[in-house]
RNA sequence: GCCCAGGUAGCUCAGUUGGUAGAGCAGCGGACUGAAAAUCCGCGUGUCGGUGGUUCGAUCCCGCCCCUGGGCA
């Protein structure tokens, strides 16, 4: 049975994109977004997007898709990733998943509990209570809805205690239970080649200092003014991107312009430190490739032969 | 050249009335099920500028030297 999809995950600024892109168009793929950042259509230079000339070499999708006025999730982006799955399948085309958001890699081959969508009113409710009570409070507030969630989540977790709130507010049922029951993954690992690129510590923080740099100039300052312009809550998640805060510290003269980018390029080596920490724990077990080129030479060789 | 201030972790600094030192940031490790580029947990990584002296013991006190600021010439 021939392969059904390829899922590349790796650190940002490995090299991820171009492997997919290489593939997608030596092998007739379609290249998939599997990043929860890539995903917001106002941020194209800062979330290092496919440029116009890359998307033009092969199909992309869920790229750009979404206005940074609303929010994605790894629900939404599951839906969205079942029809793009299904319309290239139904082109005969091979799906290629790219990506840095290991939850999302998760979710889709481990399947996502079904938790119902919780209303909007419940949500902001809960939110506005996070941002008024105490930490401990809302914790206790927790203890005594839902003890198995706090039991396990840290007083200091805001954002989990909020999620784990809203879900038994709105279900009456705890998301520890949600989370217990099993989901029927969109692909297992079967018939799946499961990729990671992960270069070693130093070229990988050159690699995010240089491409950086590269943002500045292709306009990275710019796209920060205009996504400002749009005056939108700061708790998005478009707003909160790497470089998002740091850039706009600089626009409103609150610091330098080489601090600013200084502390944009921390942000991003502090998460691809995040991202390895997850691929060790949950990708172990995929095909490791210290390098694009040589992901790309092995992939071929895997996918071409019968 | 003289005077003053300072030299302590990768950075900014605190501190030890003499018993070989600690914060923030950075860094490193970890957790992770619907905002995940998020959120959270853990870990000090040091010839205390150099060298002599005093002392049981000096990063701390004293001498000399080096370096960095500032001032006077």
């Amino acid at each position: 049975m021939p392969v059904q999809a390829v899922l590349i995950a790796g650190p940002t600024a490995s090299g991820k994109s171009s492997v997919g892109l290489e593939l997608a168009a030596r092998l007739g793929g379609t290249v998939i977004n599997a990043d929860s950042m890539q995903v917001y259509r106002e941020l194209r230079v800062l979330t290092a997007r496919p440029s116009q000339s890359e998307e033009a070499r092969a199909p992309h999708r869920l790229y750009g898709t979404i206005p940074a006025a609303e929010s994605c999730s790894v629900g939404r982006w599951l839906d969205d990733v079942a029809d793009a799955l299904a319309e290239a399948r139904g082109e005969g085309r091979l799906p290629i998943l790219v990506g840095g958001t290991g939850l999302y890699f998760k979710a889709l081959s481990e399947g996502l509990a079904p938790v119902p969508d919780i209303p909007a009113e419940v949500r902001s409710y809960w939110r506005e209570e996070a941002a008024k009570a105490s930490r401990e409070a809302l914790h206790r507030e927790l203890a005594a809805r839902d003890p198995a969630m706090a039991a396990r989540l840290k007083p200091a977790d805001s954002q989990r205690i909020v999620r784990a709130l809203e879900v038994i507010d709105a279900t009456g049922i705890s998301l520890a239970e949600w989370q217990g029951g099993n989901a029927a993954p969109l692909l297992g690992a079967g018939d799946v080649l499961r990729l990671v690129i992960a270069p070693e510590r130093e070229p990988l923080y050159a690699a995010i200092d240089a491409r950086l740099d590269r943002m500045i100039e292709e306009g990275a300052i710019e796209e920060v003014r205009a996504l400002l312009d749009l005056e939108l809550d700061p708790g998005l998640p478009a707003m909160r991107a790497h470089g998002v805060r740091e850039l706009a510290a600089y626009l409103s003269r609150a610091i330098s312009r080489e601090e600013a980018v200084a502390n944009a390029k921390t942000e991003s080596r502090r998460y691809a430190k995040r991202q390895k920490t997850w691929l060790r724990r949950f990708m172990a077990n995929w095909q490791w490739f210290p390098d694009a080129d040589t992901a790309i030479e092995a992939a071929t060789a895997m996918l071409t032969t019968p």
